[in-house]
RNA sequence: GGCCCGGUAGUUCAGCUGGUUAGAACGCUAGCCUGUCACGCUAGAGGUCGAGGGUUCGAACCCCUUCCGGGUCGCCA
């Protein structure tokens, strides 16, 4: 359509919202504004389906009631913008749409404005279609016309707002904190930005409000939440985006049953308001230690079972040199029992499960397959006595029918391996059912790892995590051994969030910073601040955060974070639609006295 | 940085062992049609097989390089 024929709406104000009507609006006369979803063209009697963000709604043309009106929505095509005034008509029994909301009632057009035409879009605007993420991310504005799309970023605007009113009646108050703030390279990596005022020095965006929220306790807010965006210059995964919203939370004066009673009570009330799901409290909980031993991961799937089995002691002498030779070594021998299954598995496939553990490392998968007749199929068997080979079956409770894998390696291969071996089989059995909810919170996570690479122990969780104080007399002998106050809140094997009690004795963050062996003078460069407030007396504290698309996601059954975000990147962090991000003009450059070297390509 | 999967019409895909003019469905365009709702019927348009190079008499198909999308390991205090 020519630009000159277009309409404005003047003079029409809209009355109603399309998928809102009902038979109780009968004989009401109506103005609807909205997307042509569909036309059919019977010749004298045109149908329309008029789409707006509430849903659809039918209009009819009829030739007889109208020519001229007839022939100007014979000129409608997909996602024409149109205004429509006209009758709210009830269907006869026999044309009524039960598969549409509105399917009782139609509406008799009595006026059309073309408010605007539109190019024949890339993809039909329809639920569960199936185009590439390519092809919806390039044209994600269309994309977000679906109603699939439009419901995730509806259910996360109403999480949002009952995450606020729920801090707000708990006495907590939403804080803005910094966006541009001082590098940390203690962590992830640092979005940087330049400074034009300060030639050659940066800020960084922040990774999270860390900091800051454990000031405003200092300060005296008592408790405080925000929700937040956080930007970790990371590779991208399903479950990960650079820039991603946290709702941050921090609290005085409180222990760690206080943070946790509390954030369940939101989760209890999101799950319930949303999805009319009953969530109980309290959680499980569990420690990092127990989490480890039994799933071989620190975020746990409850749905389902296969837990591991340690073996080690059972396999240290047996001939089976990989086995033994791991237990020797300090490693350990580990299995799960996919318990009656053995027969879901072809020899095949339990190949392609072998091929799966070396991803995490692993260097084999051995298995042993129990028969109906109690007798064994197992590559290994030949290797083991009969009383070693009872001795393993009884551990982990084998019968009939029944398929154990089994790991052998350091302790860490072998929790990888078998901890996503566990999810494969369950995805591969199709056991994780995306509307069962198995929330549990883990506790104790060790207070500090062991990085090879800089020949230190670092932060696991980071620098200001309280430590347990019966671990304090580990920090001089073994320091690996020191637990935190620290807990993480798991979902279905997602970490939805995670926490910990602060440190707020300035002697005792001393002490924290002497085990992270930073040089003084760096701990000063760097959170001298901190240190110094700490000399003025801070509250005892703690606190945690979410990862609030994450949470959007599980709940809205999703696969991937970008489905509850409304423009996010891709997997290589640009973003197809916009082409960012982009080279920019010199003299822009030239303000922020920064040069631009390229990588060269090699030749 | 590594590994895996994918890229053929606007979209979703098929395309055999390398062999004539690359197909289907939906969508799109035009015409007909008064009760459709996945409308129907008739006709039609639409392709740099992601890109570049190579092998071959001949390449969507085989090889190399590269770009793009997805998953994942590393990474993510």
């Amino acid at each position: 359509m020519e630009m000159n024929k277009l309409e404005t709406m003047e003079g029409m104000k809209r009355s109603h919202m399309c998928g809102e009507l009902s038979a109780a609006d009968a004989e009401k006369t109506v103005t609807l504004a909205g997307w042509v979803q569909r036309r059919r063209d019977l010749g004298n009697l045109i149908f329309i389906w008029l789409r707006d963000r509430s849903g659809l709604v039918q209009l009819t043309f009829s030739g007889d009631a109208d020519q001229q009106l007839l022939e100007k929505a014979e000129g409608l095509r997909s996602e024409y913008v149109i205004a429509v005034q006209g009758k709210v008509c009830l269907r006869e029994e026999k044309n009524i749409n039960r598969e549409l909301k509105t399917g009782e009632i139609e509406i008799a057009a009595e006026q059309l404005r073309v408010l605007n035409s539109s190019a024949t879009p890339p993809f039909a605007i329809e639920e569960n279609s199936d185009v590439k993420d390519e092809v919806r991310m390039t044209y994600r504005y269309l994309d977000l016309r679906r109603p699939d799309v439009q419901r995730n970023l509806i259910l996360r605007h109403k999480a949002a707002k009952i995450i606020r009113n729920f801090y707000d009646e708990h006495g907590f108050l939403e804080i803005e904190t910094p966006m541009l703030i001082k590098s940390t390279p203690e962590g992830a990596r640092d979005f940087l930005v330049p400074s034009r005022v300060h030639p050659g020095k940066f800020y960084a965006l922040p990774q999270s409000p860390q900091q800051y929220k454990q000031l405003l306790m200092l300060s005296g807010m008592d408790q405080y939440f925000q929700i937040v965006k956080c930007f970790r210059d990371e590779d991208l995964r399903a479950d990960r985006q650079p820039e991603f919203t946290q709702i941050d939370l921090e609290m005085s004066f409180v222990d760690i049953d206080d943070v946790i009673s509390i954030n369940e009570e939101l989760l209890k009330r999101l799950f319930g308001e949303l999805l009319g799901v009953e969530v109980k409290t309290p959680f499980l909980r569990m420690t990092y230690a127990e989490a480890m031993d039994r799933f071989g991961s620190d975020k746990p799937d409850l749905r389902f079972g296969f837990e591991l089995k340690n073996l080690s002691d059972l396999v240290e002498n047996c001939e089976f040199g990989v086995f033994s030779g791991a237990v020797k070594a300090g490693g350990s021998v580990r299995a799960i029992n996919v318990d009656g299954h053995a027969k879901d598995f072809s020899r095949k496939e339990i190949d392609a499960l072998g091929e799966f553990v070396k991803t995490y490392r692993a260097k084999g998968l051995a298995w042993i397959v129990v028969n109906e007749d109690g007798s064994l199929k197992s590559p290994i068997a030949k290797f083991f006595s009969q009383q070693e080979m009872e001795a393993i079956l009884e551990r982990v409770n084998a019968k009939p029918g029944d398929l154990v894998l089994i790991v052998a390696d350091q302790d860490k291969v072998v929790f990888d391996a078998l901890g996503n071996l566990r999810l494969e089989v369950a995805r591969k059995l199709n056991l994780l059912n995306p509307k069962e909810f198995c929330f549990l919170w883990v506790t104790e996570f060790p207070l500090l790892e062991y990085s090879e690479e800089e020949g230190r122990y670092t932060a696991m969780h980071h620098p200001f995590t309280a430590p347990m104080e019966e671990d304090l007399q580990y920090v001089d002998t073994d320091p690996g051994k020191i637990r935190a106050k620290a807990y993480d809140v798991i979902l279905n094997g997602n970490e939805l969030g995670g926490g910990s009690l602060r440190i707020y004795q300035r002697e005792l963050q001393e002490t924290m910073f002497r085990l992270l062996n930073l040089p003084p003078e760096e701990v000063q460069n760097r959170f001298g601040f901190l240190l110094d407030a700490f000399q003025f007396g801070a509250p005892p504290h703690g606190g945690m955060a979410f990862g609030f698309d994450r949470l959007v996601m599980l709940m809205a059954g999703a696969d991937s974070i970008r489905e509850v975000m409304a423009f996010p990147k891709q997997q290589n962090a640009s973003e197809l639609m916009t082409n960012a991000p982009e080279t920019v003009d010199q003299k822009q450059l030239d303000e922020l006295y920064i040069s631009c070297h390229p990588p060269k390509k090699e030749e």
